[in-house]
DNA sequence: TTGCATCTACGAATTTATTCGTATATAATC
DNA sequence: GATTATATACGAATAAATTCGTAGATGCAA
């Protein structure tokens, strides 16, 4: 899977949030958390349908772009380098750090203790 | 808190890993998993040195660097970096990721549950 | 149909990260 | 003490990511 960069990954976040949408409208999204050329924000687009992140219906003169990787897909192939990256591998490691951080609903923390009960039936 | 570079942060897993080492060290282990120069890394630590990363100590000839910034405070950030940016900011779906990707030991599982336990009777 | 708005394409400047060569100093070895 | 090995410092090349200006096409409104 091709690693987005930084700006990339804020773009995907937008399609992803609003699916396909014009290049205005996803310059508009950026410029909510931060001044970014309405050019800008084209030439990386361009740049990502070229390496594959988006694709883009050409028919009408205003380009509609969209995702074309997954958010799911993305999600397990960062959180599989940064585990690497900064807990040597540890899946544990990371979760916890992750439930020890931020929030999680009652029913995520429910599907975790679910996810793990299977683990370690599997394990045995 | 300041956020290392790709490279930046391999040696400090190196450092993490090995303690307070000498630019010789570091490059030894880094060319473990690919060919980098000596100059390459010096020129590495010594910017890391400015930027806060690591500090070191010049008294002997050869300086012995250590980092500067604790394994655990990293991870927290980048944890809460990589929630926000793949993840809409849920702490569980990273969670579930990341145990449902690579894998954790029986222990760890525990632990999480342990957390989730805790987790859920602070809400009450 | 003229002119203003909006779009894409694209070259290129700028910034940030990475890589390394060369100069110079110090220590170790013969 | 001359030679060799090993250090640091630092300028600068290269690569990668980001930013934007300008040109030209198309649509829209007066």
């Amino acid at each position: 899977m091709i690693k987005p960069t930084e700006t990339e990954l804020e773009i995907l976040n937008i399609l992803w949030q609003e699916g396909p949408s014009s290049v205005r409208i996803v310059n508009e999204k950026m410029n909510e958390q931060k001044e970014v050329g309405y050019t800008t924000t084209l030439k990386l687009m361009q740049l990502m349908t070229q390496k594959g992140l988006v694709k883009r219906d050409e028919s009408k003169r205003t380009h509609i772009y969209n995702a074309a990787v997954k958010a799911k897909d993305l999600q397990q192939t960062m959180v599989s380098k940064l585990m690497n990256a900064v807990f040597s591998g540890s899946a544990g490691q990371l979760a916890l750090s992750a439930l020890g951080n931020g929030k999680a609903s009652k029913q995520e923390l429910d599907e975790i203790k679910a996810l793990i009960e299977q683990l370690e039936n599997d394990a045995k």
